[in-house]
DNA sequence: GACATTTGACCATC
DNA sequence: GATGGTCAAATGTC
């Protein structure tokens, strides 16, 4: 337990600071000629540096002494309620993967669990509303009731091989079917290959999930609208509404683009060329992927959305991010630094337009 | 053969 | 007992 404290302060401190450098590199984009995006993706990062640090605190402050856990968790964006949950049940996972297949379920209905739950818009024509980065294995299907569609089981690929405990639940909206929202359980402990995963969940035809259409997959795309040109999408509190973007070819399929909460840049994997990936087979928005590489490969910081995807991440109430997305992200060893998000940010975006309607509640972070 | 989804059954919780 | 979550056998695809 010591050593984990000593991890958690490690990173605490971790966090804080990362907190601290992206306040400074905010400061240096304050000018008037800095890209209002750029500025409003580093107050999503710095602000969800806070939350992984209130988080961490907060898990601290249970472990030590019982006491209710009212974390930021509970300004999720959420029909459930996380009062219960803590990053304790994150730890919690981890011990779980020496224990017994019984064990585990036996712990999980009487343990609170760590999670999140993502919105996302679907409307994309991908296969892969759910795309994350990571790798999901479905292992279940469960008529819901009072729900119009089935909840979907999915588990990450790596927990046979690295006993990485994450699942996630797909519950497609009864009143918009183009949403699905997604509870996230678990925080990732796989080491997985998140643009392989990433690469191979897009292609359609590549990705043995795409193969052939499960029922349920066939049912999601059968509500997916045509695509809009326009479209609203959210993140890092920061709400994006894209017009005018041209799907070229007329196509009606609009694939995700995945995009790490770190920033990117230069380090964009061009040995894997992922961005290419994307821009070849998507037709798309290929250009803008780049800019949401992980820069470090942070192997799972991908945020996949698709344009539409209302995923919320980074800051306060707004805050979808997976969790497992969101720890990885905060604890991977992205410096913004080295990270010109300024560049391809500002490329990218070219054709969305900001909605600057950021909610400024999220600022109570900074003190 | 490897790996995926499907689906009925089982188990825990309420 | 109802419900939700998971297991595992069956089956399909590559």
């Amino acid at each position: 337990m010591e050593k984990l404290m000593e991890s958690e302060q490690t990173t605490l401190i971790n966090e804080l600071t990362q907190g601290k450098e992206l306040t400074e590199q905010l400061r240096n984009h304050l000018n008037p000629s800095s890209p209002i995006e750029t500025r409003q993706f580093l107050i999503g990062k710095i602000l969800s540096c806070y939350e992984k640090a209130l988080s961490i605190l907060s898990w601290v402050d249970s472990v030590q002494g019982p006491k209710p856990t009212t974390n930021i968790i509970t300004t999720l964006e959420s029909p459930h309620s996380f009062a219960n949950s803590s990053p304790r049940s994150e730890v919690f996972d981890q011990d779980l993967k020496d224990q017994s297949p019984k064990d585990v379920l036996k712990k999980r209905k009487t343990q609170p669990r760590w999670s999140e739950q993502v919105r996302v818009c679907l409307g994309t024509g991908f296969d892969g509303p759910l795309d994350d980065g990571h790798s999901w294995r479905k292992y279940g299907q469960k008529d819901i009731l009072g729900a119009k569609f089935p909840r979907g089981y999915y588990r990450c690929t790596h927990r046979p091989s690295q006993g990485c405990l994450a699942t996630k639940q797909v519950q497609r909206s009864d009143e918009d079917p183009t949403i699905f929202e997604v509870t996230y359980r678990g925080r990732h402990t796989c080491t997985q290959s998140t643009s392989k995963s990433v690469i191979n969940d897009i292609r359609p035809g590549k990705n043995k999930d795409h193969p052939r259409k499960p029922q349920q997959q066939q049912q999601e795309q059968e509500v997916k609208p045509k695509l809009s040109k326009e479209a609203t999408f959210n993140f890092g509190g920061l709400q994006v509404k894209t017009e005018g973007l041209d799907t070229r070819e007329e196509e009606d399929t609009f694939p995700s683009f995945s995009f790490p909460y770190a920033p990117i840049g230069d380090e964009l994997d061009e040995e894997n060329n992922i961005f290419k990936e994307y821009s070849m087979e998507s037709n798309f928005l290929g250009s803008l992927s780049p800019a949401f590489v992980s820069p470090t490969a942070s192997e799972s910081n991908y945020f996949s959305m698709s344009p539409c995807h209302l995923n919320n991440f980074g800051a306060g109430q707004n805050v979808q991010a997976s969790e497992s997305d969101l720890t990885e992200i905060m604890s991977a060893p992205n410096s913004v630094t080295n990270s010109p998000i300024g560049g391809d940010f500002d490329i990218l975006l070219d054709n969305v337009d900001f909605d600057t309607s950021f909610s400024l509640d999220n600022l109570e972070f900074f003190g």
